[in-house]
DNA sequence: TCTAAAAATTGATAAATGTCAAGAAGAGGT
DNA sequence: ACCTCTTCTTGACATTTATCAATTTTTAGA
């Protein structure tokens, strides 16, 4: 059997890496000591890239695919988060050198590149834009995980669901109509609520405007929803 | 009426604060130019004193007294931690330069120093350790919100109890007997419960080892309890 | 010490959410 | 198209959590 894992050297990824937001700062040269400590991997659906309570080796940038967060305790297990390209994830881990809190895992195939964490760490000393970037991307992590508590702390799951929807038309850009990004099993754990819930809150959410066949998604009346899902820029910007 | 509030040179504490690990590794010039631009001032108890959704202006240290950050949403609110000295709070707001995602309001007279985020931001584009230290201060905040999900997403209300005595325990180097740093009210709704289920939670916890006296908590069979709530630490140490 | 206000507890009940089991719908492979 | 596997949905039921109202306890002033 042959390995499903191969590794290149990047080149092609380059620029689509140096345009995120915590690279595109940095000086050309660090950039590219960066970049020559780094591999890309491509990875099959459904494999573990890093495991909850391991020791973080690698700053991780999704290029392409999409990978998801998990995090487990006690037999039981939730989603965390959907990372979508480009974009990067354990940063925190990677730079307090300390274990996961969460597991990642493929869930389409998909494009990694990786980069050492000790380098990640060596370069931010050197080069200031590049500290001054981890700094605006670490608080933008946190004001974002802070979200997503006030969601769960303040809602219920079946506002959690209307505030999830209207965020999703948003993020996609979509009209009245859009397809859910990953499984409603999955989405259901995302929101903290079961698959059966998460059906018979679609089902409330007809009395809402929302109308859903299979993973596509109609909105109605996004007066209605609005007026039902009371959204909030201090919990449901993704950007602010 | 007097006003209640009272304005002057930080001095006395220079030092407290310089040993914090967000300043303790900051060029003397760097801390002295940032001590310089800002204020102590005293609060009595149930001051608000920063609020959700305005503009950061200053980043937060609090050297006595304790402080409690809120959110709300939809005319529901929430205790989403508590303050004690000495730490800063609402960084991450202080450097994107964005809005208050919490209320924070002091629960005792409190005495804080408040610094011009406009410095904050000044000084560590300046100074390579004040930047790293704000980077650790960062990752060190994401991860602990990010414990906060698990334990809210993967617990009960039972089970989040159970390990928030035992994180206490630990916290106050205490023996079996604790006090509670703070009233029920507010401590169920940190943990995300309400006061009356609080108060059958800790009844339950009677069969697991716990004795509760007013704000006197004794434990008096650990092994049980810990065989109970299940402490994991990376949901429930808050250094790693 | 007494009194008034606030906090905590308790019981009854309701609502939200989870579990289990069964069936329906959908996706992928042949 | 057919089969198989998985996901999704539905109903019945259990558990957890919230709400409401009443009472007790505690706290803080006067």
């Amino acid at each position: 059997m042959r390995t499903a894992l191969r590794s290149e050297r990047p080149d092609s990824h380059f620029e689509d890496i140096r345009g995120l937001h915590l690279f595109s700062e940095m000086s050309e040269e660090s950039f590219l000591t960066l970049m020559r400590g780094s591999y890309v991997q491509n990875f099959p659906p459904q494999v573990e890239l890093v495991t909850e309570g391991e020791q973080s080796d690698f700053l991780h940038v999704l290029v392409d695919g999409s990978v998801e967060m998990l995090s487990s305790w006690n037999g039981r297990e939730t989603v965390m988060a959907t990372v979508r390209p480009i974009s990067t994830f354990i940063l925190a881990a990677t730079i307090r050198d300390a274990p996961y809190l969460m597991s990642a895992q493929t869930l389409e195939k998909s494009r990694i590149v990786l980069i050492p964490s000790e380098d990640v760490r060596d370069v931010f000393e050197e080069d200031v834009n590049f500290a001054r970037s981890i700094i605006a991307e670490l608080a933008q992590c946190y004001r974002s995980v802070v979200k997503n508590i006030k969601d769960l702390k303040l809602r219920t799951s079946l506002e959690r669901l209307a505030n999830y929807l209207l965020r999703e038309q948003h993020r996609q850009k979509a009209g009245d109509s859009f397809d859910l990004p990953i499984d409603k099993r999955r989405l259901a754990s995302r929101l903290g609520m079961t698959p059966e819930n998460l059906s018979r809150a679609f089902k409330n959410l007809q009395g809402y405007g929302v109308e859903v066949r299979g993973g596509r998604i109609t909105i109605t009346d996004p007066a209605e929803l609005e007026r039902f899902a009371k959204p909030d820029p201090l919990i449901d910007d993704k950007s602010a």
